[in-house]
This record gives C-alpha cells, sequence and structure tokens, in this order.
DNA sequence: TTCTGTGAACAGCTTCACAGCA
DNA sequence: TGCTGTGAAGCTGTTCACAGAA
C-alpha cells in the first residue's frame, strides 16, 4: 500500500467526538479511508445484483478484508447497521460516501499530457465516482492544441488562468520528475491544496497542502523484493 | 505451466543474516520496503551530483523522512555506515538494491494495452531500475499485432505461450475490472508468481504469489476526504 | 438465536535518547 | 567531536472476544 506521507495536519486534535453530535469531523485513520473505498466499490456491486442487504462478513468478503476490521471502520463513522440482521446496503453506501466528501462534483486538472496523463483523463473510474476532469495541460508544443477525449490540452504556461477558469480543486501530476516541483508550486499558488503527483520525486508543499504520492517504480521494486524471497 | 520464473537467488553470497536470528531470510517490513526504494533515489541523485559520502541527516531529507527511521531501515539490512562519518553512496546503494533484489534483471509482461498499458510500457523509471518489458498483450483484434515503442501487442489467447517464451516473471495488469480475475488466474497457472494490479476489483490468488494493487480511484477518494474536511 | 458494536489485548511501526565507535 | 546503531518508550492500527440489540 502506497505510504501517506504528510506531515501530520496537527490541528487542535480533539479526542473522536461523540457518534450523533457532530463535532464537525472525525478524523479517520489513513487505513480506514483506503478500505471505505473498498467497502463502497463492493456496495456498488452488491446494489446492481439487487441485494438491499448485506453483513459485515459478506462485505468484507467481497472487499477482501476480515469483517472484524470491517466493523470497526464502520463504527468509526457511527452505528448504521442492525444487530442481528447487517447492514441495509444503499444507507450504508450513502453514509460512507458523505464522510470521505464524494457526494460533491470534484474538478481534477491533469498537468501532463503524455501517456499517463491521457491514461488517466480517459479512465471510466474516476467521472463514475464524482470525479470531472476538468483541464489537461501539457508543456510541450506539438501537444498543445490536441484533444483528448472530450478535451483540449492546454498548455502550462496558463496554468493560472485555466485553473481559475475550470475552478479545479484537485490537480493530477503527472509529469517527468524533473518539472513536478515547480509545477506544483505554481498549482499550489493558485489555491489548489490537493494534490496527486505521479512523479518520481519528493516534492515539497507548505502546510495545509495535500500531497499524495504514487510511485510505480516503486511499486515494481516493492514485487521484486518479495519475489526474490518468497520461495 | 512449467515456466521459469525466479531465477534461483543464485549470486552466493547471501548477506549472512541477521546475526542473532539463524533465519535465512531477514523479512523487511513493508513500510521499510518503500523508503528503502525513496533512499535508493535519493542516492542516485547524490551519486550523480557526484557526492561520494552522505549522512543520515542529508540522505534523510533528501527522501523526506526523518533521520531516525531511516537509520533504522538501514541497521535492518545490516552496519554499512561509518560512525562519526556517514555512508559511501556508492557502496549504500549497492548492499540497499542486493536486498531489495535489484541487482537482477526484471521481465515484465503487461497485460492490457490501453492507455494506462501503453503508459506504462514507455515509462522510463522501468527500464532504468532492472524492470524490462519484455511483453504487451491486449485482447481487442484492432490493437493485436499494432507496435508500441518497441514491442508488438499480442494476443491475450496466446498468454500462455508468450510469457513462457518471455520467460517473464513479473505481469502487470492493466485491463478492466471484468477482465481481470480471469487473466489473473491465469497468469499464475503460467508461473508467474508476481503480479500488480491497476485493476478496481479484489483479486484473488493463491497462497505463494506476491500481489500488489493500484487504485487509481482510491487515491482521488482518500484525496477528496482530506480535501473536505482540512480547510 | 444472529450479527453488530466495542473494550481490551496484541502486534507492528516510529520516535526518542543515548551508548558506541571512528 | 560527530554520526551511526539500537534498546526502550510511545503510538497507531489490527485482532480478539464478548456484551448487547433485534
Amino acid at each position: 500500500m502506497p505510504t501517506p506521507q504528510h506531515p501530520p495536519a496537527d490541528d487542535g486534535v480533539e479526542p473522536p467526538a461523540h457518534p450523533t453530535t457532530g463535532s464537525l469531523e472525525r478524523i479517520l485513520p489513513e487505513a480506514t479511508l483506503a478500505r471505505l473505498t473498498q467497502y463502497l466499490r463492493a456496495l456498488n456491486t452488491l446494489q446492481t445484483q439487487g441485494q438491499t442487504r448485506t453483513s459485515s462478513g459478506l462485505l468484507a468478503t467481497e472487499s477482501g478484508v476480515n469483517p472484524s476490521i470491517l466493523r470497526k471502520d464502520l463504527s468509526l463513522l457511527g452505528s448504521y447497521g442492525t444487530r442481528g440482521v447487517g447492514y441495509v446496503v444503499t444507507e450504508l453506501a450513502e453514509h460512507i460516501s458523505k464522510a470521505m466528501g464524494l457526494n460533491q462534483q470534484w474538478r481534477v486538472a491533469i498537468i501532463g499530457a503524455g501517456n499517463l496523463g491521457r491514461a488517466l483523463s480517459g479512465y471510466g473510474g474516476f467521472r463514475s465516482r464524482g470525479f470531472e476532469i476538468v483541464a489537461l495541460l501539457d508543456a510541450a508544443p506539438d501537444v498543445i492544441g490536441s484533444t483528448v477525449g472530450e478535451l483540449t490540452v492546454a498548455d502550462t504556461k496558463d496554468l493560472a488562468s485555466v485553473l481559475e477558469a475550470t475552478a479545479a480543486n484537485i490537480a493530477v501530476l503527472s509529469v517527468p520528475g524533473a518539472a513536478a516541483q515547480g509545477l506544483c508550486d505554481k498549482v499550489v499558488e493558485c489555491g489548489v491544496r490537493s494534490i496527486l503527483s505521479f512523479a518520481p520525486v519528493v516534492l515539497q508543499v507548505p502546510d495545509g497542502v495535500n500531497l499524495r504520492k504514487v510511485d510505480l517504480a516503486t511499486e515494481l521494486q516493492i514485487l521484486a523484493y518479495h519475489a526474490q524471497n518468497i520461495v
């Protein structure tokens, strides 16, 4: 699993608040977040299969986790199950979506229209989950102006105006390592505070900016380690 | 089927396991593995800058971690530093590479030649780290036979023979969710025991097969959670 | 009874603080 | 003196086991 590594967003820190009284938001562990997305996916599947109810055991199997941790995760959101019965599929999905901030529309700008950027802009899994790709940018003259799906590739020189015009609130960096920090800084300057980077470099961002990293070479290297060791 | 896979850890000089435990395999924690790849990258950078020595402090900064955990990680591999001085860049890089199984050539087959598959096959970060893309396969007739870089897209119907002919020992699944489990099974049948999947589904693999997952939609969803919570 | 929700035990990872060595 | 290597403390996340509700 990719390791999260943003500096501990240390704010006042409240001990987990009352289940029902909203002391606004409770902080969910990173590991829980990753699993919640799997539960959502599993719930979707169940829903399309016409199932209206499920149990922690079934849902856990579908999600590839154990029932214990699933119940623990869900209990962090509140008590939405019925003892002796289970969970209502649609209801639970709704609660998870809400807790994860997925019932609003997110506007994503993809910076870097190389192979990876184009792949991401065409990925169906995004739109179906509330993420709209609103811009695709690149620095290469021969790419700028070309169309990818329904998008026209814009010039990274116009980054600021594009981000403003599209009201993007998430940026994806799919650019070479050497260009990443500079573009990252610009994006942050423009007020975007959530960044997903595929660049194989360590990026510095100010406090309050959320950065996640996906590192493809790292994934293969970890695989190689296991491959050489297991049996 | 009988396919040559894991090149036996021939390479006689197994670094003697931990002095205390006679156990052959010093198992490195997953979190450590992820960081080791970052150290490697940082060491590469230092090397190209002409630095021959480094310290845990410097290397930690370059890798985006704190010095304490870096020293702890390295101590799991053995003692390769000099107290009061630091580490020799090339030497340390060599030790890490070896511990991670990166000084052998890994042969990667990419299954799914859609946008993502093509992006992966062209990603420079792989080859430079000992991963050679030896095959690219797809099921779509209009894609089969086309060339991507130096590769010709093969038919997934011929998966078994292609994997055997290329002696692939790592498979990357960049196919739609619906096709993933079937292809995964086939790959495992062919003797490949290391799989990196980008498919947004839970895959079942037998014991002894190493599966890693990268889930792009999950990454954005986690980002969305933080975006809605951090003011 | 069944299956959820949760305190408590447990395991694993990170940080601290300092001993050990060049 | 400076920096590594490492026990020990602290923290976070997972599993267990069972109480509690339908």
